[in-house]
This record gives structure tokens, C-alpha cells and sequence, in this order.
DNA sequence: ACACGTCAAGCGTGT
DNA sequence: ACACGCTTGACGTGT
């Protein structure tokens, strides 16, 4: 089992998605960025190697403007070098890296101009996992899409354009539940269609269910992770935030709810992605509930920062 | 030095 | 028709 935090570490003054405004994009200003950006997300991992965090999200941001046209710095081969040492250090300390392309990648839009942008997008981000040398293991995880009025042929398109994607893109691609439009049970639908596996969030389900336990739940998304393509199921974990509007994520991790949850887990291996305002800070708390429970060795003490 | 309006992209909901 | 949340920082202009 490996614990992780998306996108962010917020001890450390090193960001892996700075970026600039289109209105001011030039190459040079391109190259300088990346090249900050990639020392930066070195420099995370290696943070989170010390503090026992083996499981990351890197932001969509790495390389500004990566799908877009404005952008036609070789980038790819400008910084071979630098991605192939970030992979060569994830495998070296058997990490797991995903990535989660923001709302604007919808593969089931009814406009294909939406659609040819996404599949840009998804392109460019898999070719980040390409570049670092990383198998399909590693994810890039989306939600279905939208609805438009007619759920069924949402679903058949979303099939019909992931059927065409590049192999690249394809073996990668996992779906996430979604707390409003799209459940586990669409998401499973969609698996049966084309054996895309499931990437499960907890706190989705509990907002949008069919009246599965969270214990069924997770053995349903689990047997949509094929054991050497994809590796163990990727989660994310989250909890209603008290007092706020229902969906909203909690600010810190709620020790007595993640008890409970890993009741539900049971024996199931999985990596666990926190989506939780305070990133390392809860990772760090959920590390030692796990510890606890002896679901995880013990790591060496987090050094003073 | 600091404040604050704004930033590539989509969708659904609420007013 | 339009603003907002999603996820949030931080860019970049104006003072």
C-alpha cells in the first residue's frame, strides 16, 4: 500500500507547475519553466521518499501550454535527460505516479473540436510517462464527462472515442466515479464496454451511489485493475467537510473516518490518494494510522523541515 | 512592496 | 443571461 497527496507539496518552496500567461509565451520563457518545473518535482520526490510517501500526482502544468498550439518548443527532446532521471528515480524507489487532466478534458463532448483537444491533452501527459520511461502502471485518470440530457449515448460516445485513442493514451487511461453525473455503477458499465478500469473515490460514492457498501464498492472497482497491466487500484480518499456544503472536501484528515474506512478496506492492497486541503500534512497522519494498524513497514522519522 | 483582478480549455446548477 | 464551483495558486498589472 502506498499513501500519496496530489500536485502539491506545501512544506517545500518548489512548485512543479509554475507557468506564465499565454499572452506572454515565448520559448525561452517555455524552457526556463520546465527546466525549473522538472528540478522542482525531483525535489518533491525526493521529499517524499524521506517522509515515506510513495504515491504522487504531478500536476497537469509541468510543461505550460502543453497541448496548445502556441507551444512548439521541442520540449520532448529539450528535456529527455531530466524526465528519464525523474522515471529512473520513481522505479528506483518503486513509486507510483499518476496524473488527473482538469475538467476541460471531456472525451464524451458532443463537439469534436472539445474532444480533439482533450485527446491533445491526454497526449501530452501520457508522453510525460513515455518520457520518463514509466509503464501502464502509472495513470492518467478522468471522469466520463457530461451528460447531456441523455446518459446512454454520453456512455456510447465516451466508449466510441476511447476505442479510438493512441495505444499510449489507452493503456493509461483509468475513469473516476464522479459525485454528480457519472457512479461507480456507470463507471463499471463503461469497464465492461472496453475493460477501462475504475479509479474509485470514496467520498464521490458516498455523495452518488446505487446502494452498494463501501465495502462492495471498492472489491467492485478492484476487479477492474488488471494485476500486471495496471498494477494494484489507485483510490482517492476524501471526507465531507463538517458544516459545509455537501461535496466539499474536508480541510484535514479525519482520523476516526479513515479508521473506519480502512475496516471497509479489509485486506484489499491498494494506493491511496488523498484529496485533502492539507496535503503531506494529513498523508502524513494517515502514514501513521497505517503504521498502526501494520497495513505499512516503518519508515525512517520524519525529519525536521 | 503590496493588493487584487485575472488566468487556455467544459459542464451542470442555481439565480 | 450570467455567475459559480470544481481545484488553487500565482501571474502580472497597477498603485
Amino acid at each position: 500500500m502506498r499513501i500519496g497527496y496530489p500536485c502539491v507539496n506545501e512544506t517545500l518552496d518548489c512548485t512543479s507547475t509554475s507557468t506564465f500567461r499565454l499572452a506572454s509565451y515565448t520559448d525561452e520563457r517555455l524552457e526556463l519553466t520546465v527546466a525549473n518545473n522538472l528540478r522542482c518535482l525531483l525535489q518533491i520526490l525526493e521529499w517524499n521518499v524521506a517522509h515515506g510517501l510513495l504515491f504522487f500526482r504531478i500536476g497537469s502544468g509541468v510543461v505550460p501550454f502543453g497541448s496548445h498550439p502556441i507551444n512548439t518548443f521541442p520540449w520532448q527532446t529539450r528535456f529527455a535527460a531530466e524526465f528519464r532521471a525523474i522515471g529512473d528515480y520513481v522505479q528506483a524507489h518503486s513509486l507510483r505516479i499518476s496524473f488527473h487532466p482538469d475538467q476541460f478534458v471531456v472525451l464524451n463532448s458532443p463537439d469534436a473540436s472539445i474532444v480533439e483537444r482533450s485527446v491533445q491533452e491526454l497526449v501530452y501527459q501520457g508522453s510525460m510517462l513515455d518520457l520518463m520511461g514509466l509503464d501502464s502502471t502509472h495513470k492518467l485518470q478522468i471522469h466520463v464527462g457530461g451528460l447531456y440530457n441523455d446518459r446512454e449515448l454520453a456512455i456510447s460516445r465516451f466508449i466510441a472515442t476511447y476505442q479510438r485513442l493512441p495505444e499510449a493514451v489507452r493503456v493509461r487511461l483509468v475513469i473516476e466515479n464522479d459525485d454528480r453525473l457519472f457512479s461507480l455503477h456507470d463507471c463499471l458499465r463503461v469497464h465492461a464496454a472496453v475493460g477501462i478500469p475504475v479509479l474509485f473515490d470514496n467520498f464521490h460514492h458516498e455523495c452518488l451511489n446505487h446502494g452498494e457498501t463501501m465495502a462492495e464498492a471498492l472489491r467492485l472497482a478492484a476487479a477492474t485493475w488488471h494485476p500486471t497491466r495496471d498494477g494494484v487500484m489507485m483510490m482517492d480518499y476524501s471526507s465531507q467537510a463538517p458544516g459545509e456544503r455537501k461535496g466539499k472536501h474536508t480541510p484535514t484528515l479525519e482520523d476516526n473516518l479513515f479508521e473506519g474506512f480502512l475496516r471497509d478496506l479489509g485486506d484489499l492492497d491498494v494506493d491511496i490518494m488523498l484529496e485533502i486541503k492539507d496535503k503531506e500534512a494529513s498523508a502524513h497522519r494517515a502514514c501513521a494510522t497505517l503504521r498502526g494498524a501494520g497495513l505499512l513497514p516503518g519508515v525512517p522519522a520524519p525529519a525536521a523541515t
